[in-house]
DNA sequence: AGCACGCCGACT
DNA sequence: GTCGGCGTGCTC
């Protein structure tokens, strides 16, 4: 499902200091020792009040404050003198803020103890955290995210530590009561009503703080007594946060099964020397492990851990939003004593307690998908990105950054190096390694002499190889030797539902989104048509809404459709679905893999879910259903996402002694990225296709930003759009910046959720003038309320929809 | 985002 | 004359 969170506004907190980024590589912000960028670079926008208001500029300790809602601020604030000793960058404070009532919580991205005003400033009404729960280096990286990406630098902190963290969740705080014999004499204990006195005589014996109903409990009385007893000053008290007994958590602790530790090859031991010497170095270095499916990335991942915890150093591990396997996690998990495992579907109480264990410093590896950038180990010495080329390592909601940049930026700013892993690497990544800002290491070989799987290509277009349905001849004929020898088989088909049009056969009608104008999928459990752009369902109609007509067609193939069609050409075999509609339920992920790891499945089919990560040694057969679907999108990434898909779901077989093959079926098997996927040629996919993106000055040459303009009207949102590109060219003008400018225009999705849609393609070779030009453009630009126009500002887009 | 200001039309 | 629509601007 897409979502388009909207309502941008131009945010520019603390733009950096040096030179502009040119590429993603390019360690530039945020800089070490560089502490006062905030406050000097933003009086460059500061509209100067006229002369008369000048006020005699008097030394005042001031703090700058952000807002994660509007108006975001910075605004600057005087420093009580209470708190002047505990603030400090990434404390919360509440604030007074126009008239609103109760103040206002903000971040405090810097302070001066010694700064000069000129308005008359308002005073922070109270500091919200004892500590901060930013330190100074995340403060930094608060802000370089808020420049690049064009956020709102307090919507950046509110994604930066999550809500559990800012709510305590899962905490209480707790009253304890203590007695004090010098108050609680005999004489005096003696004078008290009888309940008064147990109560007394029991914490006296105790001499141990206890929270009122411990003591009811214990004394067998009711909390009133205990009550009276503080009232008199005859009970001292405290109070403390802590966590609530009904925290389920339970995180593994290292059983002592030992892993069996493989030897490591030849290039794993040489890729592991040159990650442990960079770790060694405190330098920053990009290193991009490049090592084919099977060839033991993660093995090395650890080892490079292991070698850093001896230094009591801690590491992030990321990983795509679903490839989190109860495997690589047990993994882990054996081999070091502590590790946090961060995953969606941790309840909040849980995943502040994770959070809180990790900034105690004793969590050694953090594993989680693109958030973990994020966590908080106060002795960071590494940061791994597995599987770097996957999507979903940017965030498609403001702020929309991407995890890789941020673990760049951040790595950056700790002097620490990051390791990035795959078998078919972004071509920003490779391009990187072309041009010295990135390190390349290779694993060219799997473990154990095991060889790639041989790849057949089958052309669908000729008709003999074609049977009726979606598996063509070969592929049946492989399925079945595959399961007459008991082998696993996987299938991937990259769409969901049954059947992705319903069509009427009589007039032509295709039954759409009302809201988005895109064809409704049939699903057959529950005759229901969905829309899988937005929520949109209703049962499917029996009869053509548009002519009635009695004999509506379903079109094109889901796999719901494959499932009916591979169960009828198999009926011996066992059948398993895997996509976002039968993984709904948390833990049938699991379920799923584990019955197909002890052989109950005999063919596992789905959506891209199944591509990734899993090591099954008996699958002896892939087959792609339709390795194009990604092909013809109008996106320049699409032939290096089908690459990517082919090569990685391939890569699932000849993983055990018995070897695999690996069969597609396409309708373009002349296209260079399934050719290159056929014979597992990376390099030569990635070379062709650099030249290919340069010819249009698209990434890795060149930078690109999306704006994204949607409202409820048409030619209303069609005229802000233009008004807006408008400016851009203006302002592009202005600064003499080499920027192209492709729209607006309607994108591929010209509606979602009820509202039309324009975007605009920005082009640039440098991402710093783009990023200043779209910058100061919107600087003053206010749609009127209206007109119901909203716009986001997408930097490095994943695609173009 | 709220909230005030101020400028116009419709009304007791 | 006053009430109230909403367009515009400000919040340190």
């Amino acid at each position: 499902m897409l979502t388009d969170a909207c309502n941008h506004a131009p945010h520019d907190t603390s733009p950096p200091s040096g030179n502009a980024m040119t590429h993603d590589f390019d360690h530039d912000p945020p800089h070490r020792n560089r502490g006062d960028d905030a406050s000097r670079q933003v009086d460059l926008f500061d509209k100067s009040p006229p002369p008369w208001e000048l006020v005699a500029a008097e030394e005042t300790a001031i703090a700058r404050v952000v807002f994660s809602q509007s108006p975001h601020g910075p605004y600057d604030y005087a420093i009580p003198d209470a708190i002047r000793s505990h603030i400090q960058p990434g404390s919360r404070v509440r604030v007074p803020l126009g008239r609103r009532r109760g103040g206002t919580m903000g971040w405090c991205i810097h302070v001066d103890m010694a700064g000069k005003s000129r308005h008359k400033l308002r005073e922070i009404s109270e500091l919200l955290d004892e500590e901060p729960l930013c330190d100074p280096a995340l403060v930094r990286l608060v802000l370089w995210i808020a420049h690049y990406y064009q956020a709102p630098a307090g919507q950046v902190f509110d994604t930066l530590i999550p809500s559990s963290v800012r709510s305590s969740a899962g905490t209480k705080q707790k009253t304890y009561f203590r007695a004090d014999p010098k108050d609680l004499t005999e004489e005096i204990v003696a004078g008290l009503s009888p309940k008064q006195q147990a109560v007394a005589r029991m914490l006296l014996a105790a001499n141990a703080p206890m929270t009122a109903a411990q003591i009811s409990i214990q004394v067998g009385c009711t909390e009133d007594p205990i009550r009276r007893l503080h009232k008199k000053g005859l009970l001292s008290s405290e109070r403390r946060r802590e966590q609530n007994s009904g925290m389920t958590t339970r995180w593994q602790i290292n059983d002592g099964e030992a892993e069996k530790t493989h030897h490591l090859t030849d290039s794993q031991s040489d890729a592991l020397k040159q990650i442990n010497q960079a770790v060694e170095s405190e330098k920053t270095k990009v290193m991009l492990l490049h090592g084919v499916t099977g060839s033991g990335k993660t093995e090395v991942y650890i080892r490079a851990i292991e070698h850093l915890v001896k230094f009591g150093r801690g590491a992030i591990v990321l990983v795509p939003e679903i490839s989190l396997t109860p495997q690589t996690r047990g993994r882990f998990e054996r081999r070091f004593d502590s590790v946090a495992v961060l995953h969606s579907q941790m309840t909040p109480a849980e995943r502040h307690f994770q959070w809180q264990r990790i900034r105690s410093g004793e969590v050694q590896v953090v594993i989680g998908p693109r958030s973990a950038v994020f966590a908080p180990l106060p002795k960071l010495g590494l940061i791994i990105i597995d599987e770097e080329h996957d999507g979903s390592f940017k965030q498609d909601t403001q702020p929309r950054y991407h995890a890789r940049k941020v673990a760049i930026a951040r790595a950056n700013s700790l002097g620490i190096p990051v390791l990035l892993g795959s078998a078919t690497p972004s071509l920003e990544s490779w391009h990187a390694t072309r041009t010295g800002h990135a390190e390349r290491l290779s694993l060219p070989d799997r473990v154990r002499d095991r060889a790639m799987p041989d790849v057949q290509l089958v052309d669908m277009r000729i008709k003999d190889d074609r049977t009726v349905g979606a598996i063509s001849r070969p592929l049946h004929q492989a399925v079945q030797e595959t399961i007459h020898e008991n082998g696993q088989c996987i299938l991937l088909l990259n769409r969901r539902g049954f059947a992705t049009t319903i069509q009427c056969p009589s007039c032509g009608h295709v039954v759409a989104c009302p809201d988005c104008d895109m064809p409704l999928t049939h699903h057959r459990d529950g005759g229901k048509a969905m829309c899988h752009y937005c929520d949109f369902c209703i049962a499917t109609p029996p009869w053509c809404p548009a002519c009635r007509f009695d004999g509506i067609r379903y079109g094109g193939l889901g796999t719901q459709k494959l499932e009916v069609e591979v169960k009828a050409r198999f009926p011996n075999a066992n059948v398993a679905r895997m996509d976002s509609d039968t993984m709904r339920r948390p833990g049938s992920h699991q379920k799923v893999l584990s019955a197909f790891r002890s052989g109950k499945i005999d063919i596992l089919l789905g959506t891209q879910m199944i591509a990734k990560g899993l090591d099954f040694p008996n699958v002896l057969l892939v087959g792609v259903i339709n390795a194009d679907s990604a092909l013809h999108f109008p996106d320049f990434r699409a032939a290096e996402r089908t690459f990517q898909l082919v090569t990685q779901v391939a890569g699932r077989t000849g993983r055990g002694d018995r070897g695999g093959r690996v069969i597609v079926q396409t309708y373009s098997p002349e296209h260079p990225a399934i050719q290159a996927a056929s014979r597992h040629d990376y390099i030569g996919f990635a070379e062709d296709e650099l030249v290919n993106r340069k010819k249009y000055n698209y990434p890795p040459w060149g930078s690109v930003a999306r704006i994204i303009i949607r409202g409820t009207e048409e030619e209303t949102t069609e005229r802000i759009a233009e008004e807006l590109v408008g400016r851009i060219e203006a302002t592009r003008d202005l600064l003499k910046h080499e920027i192209r400018i492709l729209g607006p225009a309607p994108p591929p999705i010209a509606r979602l959720r009820g509202k039309f849609r324009f975007h605009a393609l920005l082009q640039c070779p440098e991402s710093g003038p783009l990023g200043e030009t779209i910058r100061r453009a919107c600087q003053d630009f206010r749609i009127p309320e209206k007109d119901d126009v909203q716009y986001v500002v997408d930097i490095d887009p994943m695609d173009m929809l």
